[in-house]
RNA sequence: GGGUGAUUAGCUCAGUGGUAGAGCGCUUCGUUCACAUCGAAGAUGUCAGAAGUUCGAAUCUUCUAUCACCCACCA
């Protein structure tokens, strides 16, 4: 049966993956046939995704490492699983609720849990068979969900990475790695939840920047006095104010203090007096305090900051030092507060705490500052109310434009401003109650794995990115206050007898981490001394005292928050392999041997994987971390959605193949570099898989099939050559993939097959298959078996597709490629006499060609060809490659001469010179010039060489191998340049 | 502001001290029995610039320029 002339991806893919699947050739340990175990974790991708050109190339490179070593006979496990993403997941069940009208907060949180594991179990395998059809051979029986076993889950979505996840919480927060606080946090105004400050982009917006006058208070003045660099004053003047610059000119509604730094002679006079905020109605405009701290710049702006400690991560420090009352103003929705008392007694209270009065968190909180008039208005409209009222008042700073006319001072510069990654609002520093994870704590080991050397993190480049952000890390904010997650494993309690409603809550509730609501129950049994325990399903709030209903009881109720997707995932490793049950998949493949992963996790993901797992096992999640860059469009875009310039993987497999879209991105896969993908550049490599397919082809019809795997001994010398080309490449594959050099693999692949089996050994073989005796073909169709064998063996983990068809085709085999055998032969097949034969025989084939094309001899023409100064090596070489040479040269005949003709096209190699015969074909002209080109070109590399071995130094500094090979070098070119010259001398003579 | 990387053929990029490489594109030729998703031949580079180290630099050092990315609280 013939063998088609190309590769049908698209019939063949599909029915090849499912063989494999339905033989579990995947499955952890399959194919092993030794003890060493290989085990890789996909870093799971998200439920919502779906496969995109990053995920192609990563699952790709992990598919490689992963066949690679099964075929070796590892112990091999591809871990794979899904990450139920909180907030990307939340927000896309909560717009396909919008769709129907409806909202989140129309279901209680039980029935909104319920519709994300509906969507979850009706779209969240799609990923999965997108990375199916590029050919991944996870082992999909194990399949795992960072969120499998939680409370709520379906039928089907059992497993105990929830059970994980709380112990680890729990475990964490009894070893005190783990704390609640109110502090500044990132907070997203869309989604109503805090993000940590990964999740936050800071992006350069155009902006202003406002100069206002804070008046002193009782309309105090002072001279104000400002030096150049060299101390002569360059303005004197008497002020009745403090001038201040802000970019967010609603936040002075919650200014605690005016700060200047200490060595600031400026404003020295004031400092510890107080001034007025010049906003809010005007009977009743706060003042506060001017005080001293190392954090204002006195060369920027005005050098006198306003302190806004609940929004600004600067201010809140400033005012944690200095016991400065920080003031929230806008709800979770980022809108001005319209809760509390009115302003004017919220604006009284805040008045006696600036002049000194006691004062608790709690009660500041509860102080809402925002004047009347502006409360319940978007922040971004408050702004705008808050400097026209200021200007009008004439408390801008004025300056004089270029009209001459005064104008009040607006610095108008990109500024940047910090947005939500996934919600792109601007993102607001908000004080509220969050959970920790005390970072310093457990960032050590962390670091020391890396320094050390325990883990490896490739390229270097990225260690150094690794080290600078875990060495300056922040308390990890990992509360969300949403409901797709992790519930925090928190119960507060409130005791029956303290009463007094909501109000009295905040002091008086105890709080219990524990691992469930019965031992909750059972703690605040004990703690209480009663029996009567009741569960609240919410927390209770402001304006539900009733829910105290029973004098009798105790309430507890469980912290609503959800814990951050990355706390999950961080433990990813031990989760998966059904820590902490201490099973024997966690045994065996534990530590992992690499992660393979994109440059942008590294923070989110890598570091927190190698802290937490650190912190719960006290060992590395993995050897080897290999980080690879972005995948571009061709013009070096990043590819996003909203440019359009996406290239969809699953398009490009459905257009070339899964086998050319892997090879593709593998050979591109240098290390640390972004790759940019032109879809030509995946046609060429999808015209690579037809090249292999044809070359299997030719075997075929030759029956040049049924290797059985035994390495051939052949005593042609192109046959011994070409098992020595493919130990070789085999040395070459197998080097670079252990230093994770993917492209280098690729490319000697490409190199061997295109540019050494095809264009040399396919050819070399036909006189042999042809017109061979009957041992000479018999050798020959065993050798070739068995070379096409080895470059579907070595292609299989780049290009699994292609090569399984072809293995299954060209032969009846034991076991599919998948579970090949990958050799381990090496130099010992290398024949150098045959290496430098055939090379020898290569570079005549070329030079005759070359000449022929340079000086017009019709293509099809056969020509006699003579040989003339023939070393012994060239002859033998000659005699026993004859009938390669002439097919491949179209030679007709050689003939041994003394001199050659004049007028002969002559061809010098090592050795030996060969001469075209045809004069009365060929052009005069175009001859000499082809010589004299030559000749110029080697007059030039003799130069070059001379002046190097003509350098005393160069013989005494160079090693002895180069200098003995440039010597070398200067006579063969010396040779061949004699060689040319006498040719031309002869040509001249025909003229 | 700090950090990292890049700058090599028309394009996209390999190449880490010893005579400049690949793919694509381009030019010319070619339907012979693996393949036109092909074959043969060919053209193309002061390896960003400058200085230094060295017998020898695309490769090491320093500086400069341009670009890219990451991090960062300058009101």
């Amino acid at each position: 049966m013939a063998m088609d002339k190309t590769f049908d991806a698209k019939q063949a893919e599909g029915r090849i993956y499912d063989a494999w699947e339905s033989a579990g050739a995947f499955r952890a340990g399959a194919n092993a046939n030794r003890d060493e175990t290989f085990c890789i974790m996909i870093p799971p991708p998200n439920v919502t995704g779906s496969l995109h050109m990053g995920h192609a190339f990563n699952n790709t490179l992990q598919d490689i490492l992963v066949r690679w070593h099964r075929m070796r006979g590892y112990d091999t496990l591809w871990q794979p699983g899904q990450d139920h993403a909180g907030i990307a997941t939340q927000m896309v069940v909560e717009r396909q609720l919008a769709q129907e009208g409806k909202r989140r907060t129309d279901f209680t949180r039980e029935e909104f849990l319920a519709k994300v594991w509906e969507w979850k179990q009706e779209s969240g395998g799609t990923i999965i068979n997108q990375l199916k059809r590029l050919g991944a051979s996870c082992d999909w029986s194990r399949n795992a969900f960072t969120m499998s076993g939680a409370p709520g889950a379906p039928e089907g979505e059992e497993g105990n990475f929830h059970d994980a996840v709380i112990k680890v919480f729990v475990d964490m927060y009894n070893k005190g790695l783990i704390y609640r606080g109110k502090r500044l946090v990132n907070w997203d105004p869309h989604f109503e939840t805090a993000i940590s400050d990964l999740e936050v982009e800071n992006t350069e917006v155009p902006g202003s920047m406002w100069h206002f006058k804070y008046p002193l208070a009782g309309g105090e003045t002072y001279t104000y006095v400002e030096r150049n660099a060299d101390g002569n004053v360059v303005l004197e003047e008497e002020r009745d104010y403090i001038s201040i610059a802000t970019t967010r000119p609603e936040t002075m509604l919650g200014d605690g203090a005016v700060a200047v730094h200490p060595s600031d002679e400026r404003y020295a006079p004031i400092v510890g007096k107080l001034c007025e905020i010049p906003v809010g109605p005007k009977e009743h405009r706060r003042l506060i305090p001017i005080i001293t701290d190392e954090y204002p710049d006195p060369n920027f702006g005005s050098g006198a900051v306003k302190i806004t400690g609940a929004h600004d991560f600067n201010d809140y420090g400033v005012a944690s030092r200095n016991n400065i009352p920080m003031y929230r103003l806008m709800d979770t929705s980022a809108h001005m507060r319209s809760d509390g008392a009115d302003y004017a007694t919220c604006a009284k209270r805040a008045q006696e705490i600036a002049e000194g009065a006691d004062f608790t968190v709690e009660e500041v909180d509860a102080l809402n500052l925002v004047p009347d008039d502006l409360r319940g208005l978007d922040r971004f409209e408050a702004r705008e109310k808050v400097v026209d009222q200021i200007t009008s008042e004439g408390l801008a700073v004025m300056v004089e434009n270029d009209q001459g006319e005064l104008v009040p001072l607006v610095d108008k510069k990109p500024i940047m401003q910090p947005f939500g990654d996934r919600s792109k609002v601007v993102i607001e520093p908000m004080l509220t109650d969050q959970w920790f994870v005390d970072t310093a704590q457990i960032v050590g080991p962390a670091i020391d794995a890396v320094r050390s050397g325990e883990t490896t993190i490739m390229p270097e480049s990225d260690r150094k990115v690794y080290f600078h952000w875990l060495e300056n890390i922040e308390p990890w904010c990992i509360s969300r206050q949403l409901w797709w997650g992790h519930q925090i494993p928190v119960w507060y309690g409130r005791r029956a007898k303290d009463g007094g409603g909501y109000e009295n809550l905040k002091s008086t509730r105890d709080m219990i981490c524990c691992a469930s609501e019965q031992q909750a129950i059972e703690w605040a049994k004990a703690n209480y001394s009663n029996d009567k325990i009741v569960v609240l399903q919410e927390p209770p709030s402001s304006n539900d005292d009733a829910v105290f209903s029973d004098p009798e009881a105790e309430y507890i109720w469980r912290d609503p928050d959800v814990l951050d997707t990355w706390f999950s995932s961080g433990l990813w490793p031990i989760g998966t392999l059904g820590w902490p049950e201490d099973t024997p998949e966690l045994k065996k493949y534990f530590p992992t041997n690499v992660l393979i992963t994109g440059f942008d996790i590294i923070f989110f993901w890598v570091a927190r994987m190698m802290m937490m797992q650190y912190a719960v096992v006290g060992q590395r999640p993995f050897d080897h971390v290999y980080v690879h860059a972005l995948v571009r469009d061709e013009k070096g875009k990043k590819m996003s959605k909203s440019l359009g310039n996406v290239l969809d993987p699953l398009e490009l497999i459905d257009e070339y193949g899964a086998d050319a879209v892997r090879f593709t991105l593998t050979a591109m896969a240098a290390m640390g570099r972004d790759l940019k993908l032109s879809t030509q550049r995946i046609a060429g490599y999808r015209n690579f898989g037809t090249k292999l397919w044809n070359a299997a082809r030719f075997a075929e019809m030759h029956g040049a099939t049924g290797s059985i795997g035994t390495i051939p001994q052949p005593k042609i010398t192109v046959n011994r050559w070409i098992v020595g080309e493919t130990a070789k490449v085999r040395n070459i594959v197998d080097l670079s993939l252990s230093e994770f050099r993917f492209n280098d693999a690729a490319n000697a692949l490409y190199a061997f097959v295109w540019g050494k089996v095809c264009d040399w050994y396919v050819e070399f073989s036909k006189p042999l298959l042809m017109d061979g005796t009957e041992t000479e073909q018999a050798e020959t169709r065993e050798t070739m078996a068995w070379v096409i064998d080895q470059c579907l063996v070595l292609l299989h983990p780049i290009m699994p597709f292609i090569t399984e068809e072809l293995w299954q085709t060209l032969g009846k085999r034991d076991k599919m490629l998948v579970h090949g055998d990958w050799p381990t032969y090496g130099d010992e097949l290398i024949d150098a006499d045959a290496d430098r034969e055939i090379n020898w025989v290569i570079s005549l084939i070329e030079a005759i060609r070359s000449a022929r094309a340079q000086v017009n001899v019709p293509a099809g023409l056969q020509v006699p060809v003579l040989v003339t100064e023939i070393d012994a090596a060239g002859e033998q070489a000659w005699e026993r490659n004859e009938a390669m040479i002439k097919r491949l040269a179209r030679i007709d005949s050689l003939t041994r001469t003394d001199t050659l003709p004049k007028g002969a096209i002559t061809i010098p190699v090592e050795g030996g010179v060969f001469a075209l015969p045809v004069a009365d074909l060929i052009d005069v002209a175009a001859e000499k010039a082809r010589l004299e080109k030559s000749v110029a070109k080697l007059e030039k590399e003799i130069n070059g060489l001379r002046k190097r071995l003509d350098n005393p130094k160069f013989a005494e500094s160079a090693p002895a191998d180069v200098v003995e090979e440039t010597r070398d070098n200067l006579r063969a070119r010396t040779a061949e340049e004699a060689k040319l010259r006498d040719a031309l001398n002869r040509l001249a003579e025909v003229a």
